[in-house]
DNA sequence: ATAAAACTAAGGTAATTACCTTAGGGAAAT
DNA sequence: ATTTCCCTAAGGTAATTACCTTAGTTTTAT
């Protein structure tokens, strides 16, 4: 019995590593690697697989929209998410879609072997950092990871105009007065665009934005 | 004539691929993998080794800090950063600092053998997508202002260090924990910051902090 | 040695932000 | 056609910031 493996992610010499100390383990074979979820789904269109490894950050579709797809025309494959940041915001929603697993790419391989048997065996797994992230946010906060830009991508239009107002230092009065809105609603904004960041003030907002291009 | 290569990155899934796809090379040897900058620094004071591949996001202590140390202390390691980002602004920095190399993680296991080979020849390499990051903002932001601000002359020691930690994102009292002083100490250096630099909010605080380098 | 500057601290007040909840109308998607 | 965002708004509360004043201690400079 081989379990059947197709790693996905667009950095070479990541998806090789997970590669190798999988193989190692002569019941698992790395069927293929995807550097994007586009091939992922035209692959899954052909063949089969057990257990689909799937990064969160990839150019031309997201792991995200990938694992929806795949769930949504209730493919039998076993989605494993595999991501260098536990941003709860990200965890509930695909937790929500459906998936079987989350690892973050700080555990050994030791343990992704763990968890793909238990994935396998019809088990999830989602280990103990991510399981953290998420009871820390027990009341719909979500939580850190700065640095990342699939976040962006959770923004709508408005919200990304706030921020750059927001980085230009004025107060959320002026920015109402700016867009012709209440400054409650700038505030409503504000909230929910941090919420979705994982930062607790402006500041940190800032440094979001510049590091993606938003300001 | 081997090179010596150190690799410093804290997810073991991503450090063993490169090992990996480095050390099918005869002419590479890999002579350790450090999780944090921290065990890197501590490394580098018993050995010698020719390139420190340096990843930023870790752990006790970061690729930035890591390489700001080493350069500081004109170690003779050549450092290639290795990053998930392409974030304009810490390319500059590093580059400023005097990395030989900032490679993002999407490169091919070809691509970052070719950089190892230049860096150790004494050149740089910086690959393509970098290349473009920084073009993108070249125009839109000089980063590194030739003449302070005379406002900056202004800033006694103490202030300079609060405002380094106002653009981290902490608040007053995170701030009073990390100097040993009371928040209100904090609150009324940033009070006197603001006087002297002529504005009325942390973000205006921390957008000139950013043009004069005092992040 | 004395003055000036820097660092510390605190009390108080007003303003602002951060966060939650609820909610209606319109646009977009399925 | 119905559901699902998105944008709007507001009420309320807690936390934080912005700003003022006063003031003791330490460090630095002349």
């Amino acid at each position: 019995m081989t379990i059947k493996i197709l790693i996905a992610d667009d950095h070479p010499l990541i998806a090789k590593g997970i590669k190798d100390s999988l193989e190692t383990n002569s019941s698992i074979s790395i069927v293929g690697i995807m550097p994007n979820g586009k091939e992922v789904i035209d692959y899954l269109e052909k063949h089969t697989v057990d257990i689909l490894l799937l990064d969160i950050d990839m150019p031309v579709m997201n792991g995200m929209d990938c694992a929806s797809s795949l769930l949504q025309k209730n493919s039998s494959v076993k989605i494993v998410m595999l991501s260098m940041h536990q941003d709860a915001y990200t965890i509930k929603k695909l937790m929500d879609l459906g998936v079987s697993g989350y690892l973050l790419k700080t555990i050994s391989s030791e343990e992704l072997l763990f968890a793909i048997k238990k994935v396998y065996n019809g088990e999830s797994y989602f280990n103990a950092d991510v399981t953290k992230a998420l009871l820390n946010t027990a009341n719909s906060q979500p939580r850190k990871s700065p640095t990342d830009s699939p976040l962006v991508n959770d923004l709508t239009k408005r919200e990304k105009e706030i921020i750059k107002y927001v980085c230009q230092g004025l107060s959320n009065h002026e920015i109402g007065e700016k867009l012709f809105i209440s400054h409650k609603t700038v505030d409503t904004h504000r909230t929910n665009i941090m919420r979705k960041l994982g930062v607790r003030n402006a500041i940190s907002l800032v440094r979001f934005a510049l590091r993606n291009n938003l300001s």
